[in-house]
This record gives structure tokens, C-alpha cells and sequence, in this order.
DNA sequence: GGCAGACTTGAAAACGCTTTCCTGGAGGTC
DNA sequence: GACCTCCAGGAAAGCGTTTTCAAGTCTGCC
């Protein structure tokens, strides 16, 4: 294992020298000491070790990430942002799946505390459970008052920077347009109860009916996957048209509705949220709400990264996409 | 920032005693003393300093995940599974994005060798480029000559241990199975002529039916994404059967049939490869290669941290799965 | 009662780097 | 030429752990 003072040893110069020339310092090194450091680095073939520099600094350079899962395409997509503008920082991320269990999200936040990461970015959505969440918000706060960045995609309910999809609002915005159709009668898929980002989108759109006087839709619970999906849209009776409150789920329903010989749009219309880029070639397209979610990742990092005084919460707005699997009543 | 010695301090004994309680050592510690340190370090609100631990111990316990794209389901599937197993023994995953540039990938091979991480996995396919495979397998054998362990998926041409998916043998396996539908003009969408992986399976393929008698396929080269199918997809004549080496190339050849009015399986049929699980209420269902994505991922990992004197390559087998998008021909 | 042997505890030396502080010399000004 | 400033370079003190080694305490056995 070679180290620093191998180097500075091999090119004749002091430690400090070595350093300074390797590890970016502010400081100068006369260009015949750089060049002789260099080359004996190049030599030795020294790599820096990331431990002792982060000991010595006092912060590393890594920043952690909490998502649920990985193979859903919404927090790939989220991962995949967040990893762009880390690594445009000469960053690198630390990536922990909860599989959705509130425990795993606590001990992953208290792991990513104990490498001293720059920031921790958790994405997904928080379950209601206020218990929980005061024991996730005590490890975020011990974190930060050492110095840890923290910033959420999702709610803003932990007190930290956090990017706010606009759920409500989108999940309106689809109801309007829906209703606009001149669909009446529907049913939303709203996922588990608990979850928050779920029962937004679902009362979002519920509110909208509310509003136009029209009546209230069927809600079904489950989970917030595609099996969540299948099996919700099974329970669907008299709405002529669907909502999942996300495009995975969606895809279940229309696996559902296949299976059972209902025809999508034409029996039933059926809509997402999210646009998964991977589920764009669906048939039928499925008509939902578009959320940007690499930039979403990727300015949630943006914002742990830049510290500010105050808390800022970032709300970014979905985007109603109409495509085949809706239409008017028959 | 609470440190060990602020924890020894106030249990009041040393900092061998306070470590040796908290850091999971082999030596037995009074019950007494342990107590108090507990106690301590849960007033103080303790939490190890990795960087340090690491320094010190000279291994950390994070292992680093090289990836070419965590959007495509292909690898997320993989990560997914080496996550599993890192967790399951306390370690932590690091992830990296290629973005299918090589160059990046021996960056992060080096920057995971300065984290001294415990093991890297490299998962995806090689570049059939010498000079980039020759200074990829260098920075590794630097991370390997100070005890670092390595795994890939894909390929064994590293000199590592090495999950390798029956690229091959599932192509045939698949072209067997097409053949016997009754197939007789096949055309391959082949990705980028210097991917092994595609190659391999554009090979497997071919080679049945030269051993068939059978016409040579139409090879059509393209990206090794949904675009790169949609694209080739157009190149395509005369076939009854188009074989795409990925499932995501095939959703793109299928997108790119429909919008030109020719139906699948009825006018043409369509198969792909891995049998991507977001993929699979896709209509029509695609006809593909199964391959334990996650499970391999998790293999990988195994193999990398149980260290052995030989090389292994481990072969897992793909298994043919004929769904909806292909019957026999017209 | 004394002693070998087995354990528990603590002191202190690493681990590899950064950074502060200091020294000495070069360049500038009057 | 004397004085001051400025800067490149080096010595050494950390950073927070682990671990070796020596010292001390028991236990049990002759």
C-alpha cells in the first residue's frame, strides 16, 4: 500500500509538500517540486486513501441516499438525477434501500451519519405514522448538528430542504381533465392509507370531484406497487373511469382489466401518476401526470449541497399527459 | 461531535475499554464497565466516525457498485440484489453510473480504490475495445495488489470472479424454440457491434440457424436501448421474426411496428431477452430469455467477498419464456 | 498459602492524511 | 544597503479509531 509519505520520500520533499501538490490545496508548489511529486505519484502509483483524508478533513465526499426501492423506475429515476449532479461535483453516492420499512430508513440515516457524509438525500414518501417520524427526524437532527446536510424529495415534514412534488395539485388537474372527458363516475386505486404521498394525490383528485359536485369516487386501498394495482382494480365497480394514484400501480390495473376482458379505454378508462419513461410504450399509452423526476433528484441534492439559513421547500408541478387509455364514456 | 474519548471520559474508564464495547471486538468486557459505557454513549448521542474506524482497522465496509445505468431495469434488477446481500452483512453500497462511458468506469474504479471499499462490482457489459479493457483491468489489478476483491457480471475477461449469464446458449435456446414455431426469416436487432453481450446472444442466435440450414438472419446494429430498437426496428425486411438482444430494444421495436401499422405476433413476431419484471404486462407479453437478474447481482457480491485462490466464473443459465408476441409465422 | 494461568483493563503507538505555524530566502522600496 | 513584505517549503500536531503490549486481578490447584 502506497502512501503520501511513499511519495514524498520517492520525490525528495516534505509530506506537506506532497500533499499540497495532490490533494488540491489552495496553497502553491513550485513547478519542479509539482512535477517531481507527480511523477513519483505516477510511479508508485499512489492513490489517495479516502479514509485518512476524511479523517483529517473532517468531511468526506460522499452523499447518501435513502430510496425504497430501487427497481421501481420512480426512485431510479430520482437516483439517476441526484447521481448525475454528484458526480458533476466530483461526488459519489452512497445508496441504501429501505424496502419500504420505516426501521431501515432510521438505521440507514444513522449509518450515512456514522461515514460522515456530505448530505443525505431521502427520497419516497413518509409514512403518517407520527412515531415513526419523530424517531427519523431525531437521527436527521443529530446528523445535522454535526454539520450533515440533509434534504428530502417528497413531504416537507422533516424539517429540511425539500422538493415537493405537487400531488395534490396534479392529481386536480388530472380530475378536471378527466371530468372534462365527461367521465362521472370514478374509482381511485389510493394505495396503503398511511402513505402520505398517496392519500395526497388521492384526496387531490377526490377534492376536485367534491368541488364539481359530482360523486364522490370508490376508493380502493393497497399497495403502492403493481400487485397493489391488479388487485385494487378487481374491487372497481360502476366507475367508468380509473385513477392510480401511481403508473406502476396502473400498469396492474390494466393487467386487471385484461385479464377480466374489460377493454381499456373503451369499457373503462384508466390513469396514472408519475410518467415512468420505462412504461411509455404501454399499450394503451397511459394517460397521467408528468413529474420531471431526474431534475427533481438532482436539485434535491443541489439543495443540501448549497447551505442556507432558512428551510426552503421547492414545489415542482406535474404536468397532465392524456394519452390513449383514457377517454370519453362510452 | 461526540468522539469515543468524550464516551470513555464519561463512563470513566479508557478509550480501549469504551471501544472495545461499542465496535464489536472479540474481547470480553466487564458487564459493569459495559454497562456504563452503553450508558454513556447513549446520553452522549455517540456515533462511530467510519473514517476513522477505517483508517485505523484498514478496511471499511462499503462496497462499491459500478453500473452503466440505473434507469434501466436491467441493472437497477442487479443492484438491487447485490444490496440485499451487502445489508444482510452490515455492509454499504456505493453506486456508480457509466453512462456507457468506459472512461468513467475506470474512474470509478479508482476513486472506489481510494475509498478502499471492500469489494467492486462491475456490472454490464465490456466494451470489446483492448486498449480500454487492457487500462480497466490495470486500475483493478492496482485495487487487487493491495487486497482489494473484485466480482463482474458479464463477462470474465477481467481476471475476476465473474457471474456469467448464458448470453449464448439462451440465444439459442431461444432460436431453437422460434425455429420450431415455424420460423424461417429471422432478422437480429444487434446493438452496437462492439457490446459482447449483444454480440454473444446475436451470435447464439445466428449460429442455430446456420446449424438449421436456415438463411442467415438480417443483422441490424443500433444502440443497445429502447431507441436503439425503435430505430433498427425500421431497417427490417422480409422477416417473420425479429429477435432483439434486450427486452428493452424489443419494447422499442414493438413501439416502432405499431406505429407503422404492422401487428405483433400477427403480421410479425418479436422476442427479446431478460425478462425485465416492469416489462412483463406488456401487451403483447414478450417472449424472452429469463435470467435471474437480482439473484446474479447477489451472486456476484458472495463471490467477491468470499475470497478463493482461483478464478471463478459462474455460469447461470437463461431460460426461454415464449409469451404472446411471437406464434408461428402467417 | 503460593503460584501458574486465564482474563480484564489501560497506556500508547499506529493508521495516512491535512493544516497550522515557522523558517529562510527572494524581491521590492526608500 | 537596510528594512519589510511575501511566499515556497518543512516540522509537527492533530483527526478518531483500533490494537498491541504490559500490568493487574482472579481462580483454582497443589
Amino acid at each position: 500500500m502506497v502512501t503520501l509519505e511513499d511519495v514524498a520520500r520517492q520525490a525528495g520533499v516534505s509530506l506537506a509538500t506532497a500533499s499540497r501538490v495532490l490533494n488540491g490545496s489552495t496553497r502553491q508548489v513550485g513547478a519542479s517540486l509539482r512535477a517531481k511529486v507527480e511523477l513519483a505519484a505516477a510511479q508508485l502509483g499512489y492513490r489517495t486513501n479516502v479514509a485518512a483524508q476524511t479523517l483529517a478533513r473532517g468531511a468526506g465526499n460522499v452523499i447518501g441516499l435513502v430510496v425504497h426501492d430501487l427497481t421501481d423506475p420512480y426512485f431510479a429515476a430520482l437516483a439517476d438525477g441526484a447521481m448525475r449532479v454528484a458526480d458533476s461535483k466530483g461526488l459519489v453516492v452512497m445508496v441504501g434501500t429501505t424496502r419500504r420499512d420505516p426501521e431501515r430508513e432510521i438505521s440507514y440515516v444513522s449509518a450515512l451519519n456514522a461515514q460522515r457524509v456530505r448530505a443525505v438525500l431521502l427520497a419516497g414518501s413518509r409514512i403518517a405514522d407520527p412515531h415513526v417520524t419523530r424517531r427519523l427526524r431525531e437521527e436527521l437532527d443529530r446528523y445535522r448538528e454535526t454539520g450533515g446536510r440533509v434534504a428530502c424529495v417528497g413531504q416537507d415534514l422533516l424539517g429540511a430542504d425539500t422538493v415537493v412534488p405537487g400531488n395534490r395539485e396534479g392529481a386536480a388537474a388530472l380530475a378536471r381533465a378527466l371530468t372534462g372527458l365527461g367521465h362521472r363516475r370514478f374509482a381511485v386505486l389510493a394505495g396503503p392509507a398511511g402513505l402520505i404521498t398517496a392519500r395526497d394525490r388521492a384526496t387531490g383528485f377526490a377534492g376536485v370531484l367534491a368541488g364539481l359536485g359530482l360523486p364522490a369516487p370508490q376508493i380502493v386501498h393497497g399497495s403502492f406497487d403493481r400487485d397493489g394495482g391488479y388487485a385494487a382494480a378487481a374491487e372497481v365497480s360502476g366507475a367508468t373511469c380509473v385513477f392510480a394514484v401511481n403508473d406502476v400501480m396502473a400498469v396492474g390495473a390494466l393487467a386487471a382489466f385484461r385479464d377480466r376482458g374489460i377493454r381499456v379505454p373503451h369499457d373503462i378508462s384508466v390513469a396514472g401518476f408519475d410518467d415512468i419513461v420505462t412504461l411509455r410504450d404501454l399499450v394503451p399509452a397511459l394517460s397521467t401526470v408528468r413529474l420531471p423526476l431526474a431534475d427533481m433528484g438532482a436539485r434535491a441534492l443541489e439543495l443540501a449541497l448549497d447551505a442556507a439559513e432558512e428551510i426552503r421547500a421547492e414545489s415542482v408541478a406535474g404536468e397532465v399527459v392524456l394519452r390513449e387509455s383514457t377517454r370519453g364514456p362510452a
